[in-house]
DNA sequence: ATGCCGTGTGGGACACGA
C-alpha cells in the first residue's frame, strides 16, 4: 500500500497539479489539507475519474481537509468529538476506514503568535485530538497524518535562531506533538529526496525553497504495526517545483501489506 | 518575516499563512 499526506494549500488551484500528481504517484489514500473549499465544492467527480473516493470537510474559503481512496472509503467522521473552536470548530480533521486502516488528515491550527490566543487553541486542540488518537488506536491500525504546524526538533527549522522565540518551535508544541507519540504512535521518519533535512515546507518568498529554506512541519504518525510495516517514506520536493506549486511538498509512505 | 508570495473573496484591499 501507498499513502500520502499534502497540504494543496486550495484544492482547486491546485487541481491540475493534484491530478498529475495522483496519476504520476498512484497512492492508494491521500489525506489533504488547506483544500479551502466547502465540501460540496471538492472537485470529487475530477479525481473519481483516476478512480478515487473522496471524503471532505470543508468550511469555505479557510482550512477544509479531504481524504481520497482507491481501497475503500468507510466510517467518515468529520472534526472529533469536543473538537476546539475559535470559537465554532473549524473544518481541520477527518477520518475514514480505508483497507482496514484508520486515517486521519489533521490541519492542526497555526497559533500565530505564542501571545495569541490562537496559540492556546493550538495547544488545546492537540490535546483533545489525542483523546481521540487514544481510542482509536484501541480499535487497531491508525494513521495520523497532516500539517502539524509543529517542528518538533531545532534540526526541522532551516536556522532555529531565526525561530527564536516563534510558534512551531516552542516547547509546548513541541510537547503536545511529544504527548502523542506517547499514544503509542511513531513519527515515520522521511527521506528527504534532496540535502540533509526532510523539509516539507518553503515560504513562497525570497527563493526560500531554492535555498532549502525550509521545516519540517508535516507529519506522519503510524500505530506500532504500521510503522513496521514501512518499506519507505520520502518527501515529494519534485511538486514543489515549477509553475504554481503548493508552498508545502507531499509525503509519500510505502507499506509491505 | 518588520509578510519579500500566494490564495480567496469580490471586483479592491485585506485576512491569513509559518
Amino acid at each position: 500500500m501507498r499513502f500520502a499526506t499534502w497540504n494543496v494549500n486550495s484544492v482547486k488551484a491546485r487541481l491540475p497539479r493534484l491530478l498529475d500528481w495522483l496519476e504520476k504517484t498512484a497512492p492508494d489514500v491521500v489525506c489533504l489539507q488547506e483544500t479551502k473549499v466547502a465540501a460540496d465544492g471538492f472537485p470529487a467527480a475530477e479525481v473519481a475519474e483516476l478512480g478515487y473516493e473522496t471524503a471532505a470537510h470543508g468550511q469555505g474559503r479557510w482550512n477544509g481537509v479531504a481524504i481520497l481512496s482507491r481501497v475503500g472509503l468507510d466510517g467518515i467522521r468529520r472534526g472529533f468529538p469536543g473538537e476546539p473552536g475559535f470559537p465554532d470548530p473549524e473544518a481541520r480533521a477527518i477520518s475514514a476506514v480505508c483497507d482496514k486502516i484508520t486515517f486521519i488528515s489533521v490541519y492542526v491550527p497555526n497559533g500565530r503568535t505564542p501571545d495569541d490566543p490562537h496559540y492556546l487553541y493550538k495547544l488545546e486542540w492537540l490535546r483533545v485530538l489525542g483523546l481521540t488518537l487514544a481510542e482509536d488506536l484501541a480499535a487497531g491500525p491508525l494513521v495520523v497524518a497532516g500539517d502539524f504546524n509543529v517542528a518538533p526538533t531545532d534540526a526541522d527549522v532551516w536556522d532555529p535562531a531565526v525561530f527564536a522565540g516563534s510558534t512551531h518551535v516552542t516547547p509546548p508544541e513541541r510537547a503536545a506533538i511529544a504527548a502523542l507519540r506517547d499514544l503509542g504512535l511513531t513519527d515515520v521518519p522521511a527521506r528527504a529526496m534532496k540535502g540533509d533535512h526532510p523539509f516539507t515546507y518553503w515560504d513562497y518568498r525570497a527563493g526560500m525553497f531554492h535555498q532549502n529554506k525550509g521545516m519540517r512541519i508535516d507529519h506522519v504518525y503510524a500505530s506500532a504495526d504500521l510503522a513496521a510495516a514501512v518499506t519507505d517514506a520520502v518527501v515529494d520536493r519534485e511538486a514543489r517545483k515549477g509553475k504554481g506549486p503548493s508552498d508545502h511538498a507531499p509525503v509519500i509512505v510505502d507499506l509491505k501489506r
